[in-house]
RNA sequence: CGCGGGAUGGAGGAGUGGUACCUCGGGAGGCUCAUAACCUCCAGACACCGGUUCGAGUCCGGUUCCCGCAACCA
């Protein structure tokens, strides 16, 4: 490691936790693919990093499918974390730790931040009443109310509830929280960070924190009140600190969290979570702010939300089964935006994968390694230079895909402009040079491969090594 | 006038104030190294109206039409 190295930050990134009461879908899938290609490019460029993921497991809506099923509901969630867990199989995710909210460790860390917070002054109890609808788990509002019901819910009926819960002040952080949003580093994209600012300059309202055990039994325990357990999202958003040890506020926590560069990766619809909530969580518990938090957006097809009664629901691993590991992943990164919703259909990732990945990217391996196979020497390669990685950071996954599919393509015409084909059998020499840039170029495309396809890239870096053609890298879809 | 996002060739998508790009599809050629793959050329687009600018798909204002969200939504 050079000097440089080693000053570099320490860095840390965490997706959401999904919440296990049904099976992982394509919009987790594609918040871990971001999470890892981020992962695997820092550690590339040197840093140390921590990537965090697991499951959020607690509430009511858990307990009552586990109870309903006549399961344990320790047995019920287990089941379903190793569901998500198996997503670092079929997605190839390098992730640091798999942190569960059941986890003891983290149970703890959630009471210990209620307890800063209490100590703050920010924690209150008060009696909610009213209708209270338990999908949501949330009290509904007269003009909530369609049909006098839930309008998520509409074939249940809300019940009449009268309780008293505890609540986080949250109208203490409005100050705060405007000076953290008006930071343009914290959200991206911009705009979403402009939507969090004027939401909590309209004010903001006490958060209900707590629900009787009475009512909800699974959860965290209140401290100090047997009576009550955390309202779940209390709870799931302290993993991202109790997964690097905190309260222990040395370690990984201090090397991650407070001395280190933190991003969060997130959906669309958790701006007020994690931007606004969590932030005012940290801030009451004496801790850093995140530094910043990346919101992607949803994914549709063919014009419509996913869902079952359209029949268009897209499984991460259906992708995997149909197109491999890597091509699922590239699939993720270049043609679903960022930030912004996109639109998938098996019809257009067939062409997608077709185009760019079997005709474009395997095909061309092919065609250079073959020459080389035939008419060079193998070469040996320097290691991969972590400094020619060095840029700034790449959350625009497809601007950097881009440019390198511009490099695949300027492959292609460089062998049909140049001909090597043709001229080795008249003018060896010239021809064998042109062969051996293109085995560098090709060589550094692998390399640039490595943090969005690693397998890939390893295929790729081994058989220019070995100066090889490899089989197919990606197979030709059937009829 | 609630808030926000969007409108780019036949289809789907990129696009940092400076020759509009990519994939598929259509037409015409070329090549034989390659996974019937690849390359070249042709036809074809910035929703509408103004403004700023030497220059606008891009910035500003207005219009029309889609799509989300509107306090605890996973």
């Amino acid at each position: 490691m050079s000097e440089e190295n080693t000053q570099k930050k320490a860095r840390y990134i965490t997706t959401t936790l999904p919440y296990v009461n049904a099976d992982p879908h394509i919009g987790f899938a594609l918040e871990f693919v971001q999470a890892d290609t981020l992962a695997r490019y820092w550690r590339l460029i040197g840093h140390e990093v921590f990537f965090n993921t697991g499951t959020d497991e607690h509430g009511q809506k858990i307990a009552e499918k586990a109870d309903a099923a006549g399961q344990d509901r320790q047995a019920y969630v287990d089941h379903y974390a190793e569901q998500f867990n198996k997503l670092k199989g079929a997605l190839n995710l390098s992730y640091d730790k798999f942190i569960r909210t059941t986890d003891e460790a983290h149970k703890q860390a959630a009471q210990e931040i209620w307890k800063r917070c209490a100590a703050q002054g920010d924690i209150g109890k008060k009696t909610y009443s009213g209708l209270y609808c338990v999908g949501d788990e949330m009290f509904l509002r007269d003009t909530d109310l369609v049909n006098g019901r839930c309008p998520n819910h509409p074939n249940v009926d809300p019940i009449q509830v009268e309780e008293e819960n505890y609540y986080f002040k949250l109208s203490n952080y409005e100050e705060y929280l405007i000076e953290y949003l008006s930071d343009e580093s914290v959200i991206i994209p911009d705009w979403q960070r402009a939507w969090a600012l004027d939401f909590v300059k309209a004010g903001l309202g006490d958060l209900s924190i707590s629900r009787p055990k009475s009512r909800v039994n699974w959860g965290v325990p209140v401290p100090g009140d047997d009576d009550h357990v955390m309202y779940v999202w209390f709870d799931a958003l302290t993993n991202y600190i109790s997964t690097l040890g905190w309260p222990n506020e040395n370690g990984d926590f201090k090397k991650f969290w407070v001395e280190g560069e933190t991003v969060q990766v997130a959906g669309k619809d958790q701006v007020r979570f994690q931007s606004i909530i969590w932030q005012a969580m940290l801030k009451s518990a004496g801790l850093p702010a995140t530094d910043v938090v990346s919101y992607h957006g949803f994914i549709n097809s063919g014009g419509h939300k996913m869902s079952k009664s359209l029949g268009n629901v897209i499984s991460p691993y259906e992708l995997v089964e149909k197109y491999g590991t890597d091509a699922t992943r590239y699939l993720l990164l270049r043609h679903v935006h960022p930030t912004e919703d996109s639109d998938l259909t098996w019809e257009k990732m067939d062409e997608y994968y077709t185009a760019n990945l079997v005709n474009g990217l395997g095909n061309v391996t092919a065609r250079i390694l073959k020459m080389c196979e035939t008419h060079l020497e193998p070469f040996n390669f320097e290691p991969i230079d972590p400094t020619q990685f060095e840029g700034p950071m790449i959350l625009n996954f497809q601007q950097a895909m881009d440019h390198i599919w511009d490099k695949i393509q300027r492959m292609d015409e460089i062998i049909a402009e140049t001909e090597p084909f043709k001229l080795i059998k008249t003018d060896p020499e010239i021809a064998k040079n042109i062969l051996v840039d293109l085995r560098e170029q090709l060589m550094h495309v692998g390399r640039l491969l490595l943090p969005c396809m690693p397998e890939t890239s390893k295929t790729i870096r081994a058989a220019v090594r070995a100066n090889r053609k490899p089989d197919n890298l990606f197979k030709r879809l059937e009829e």
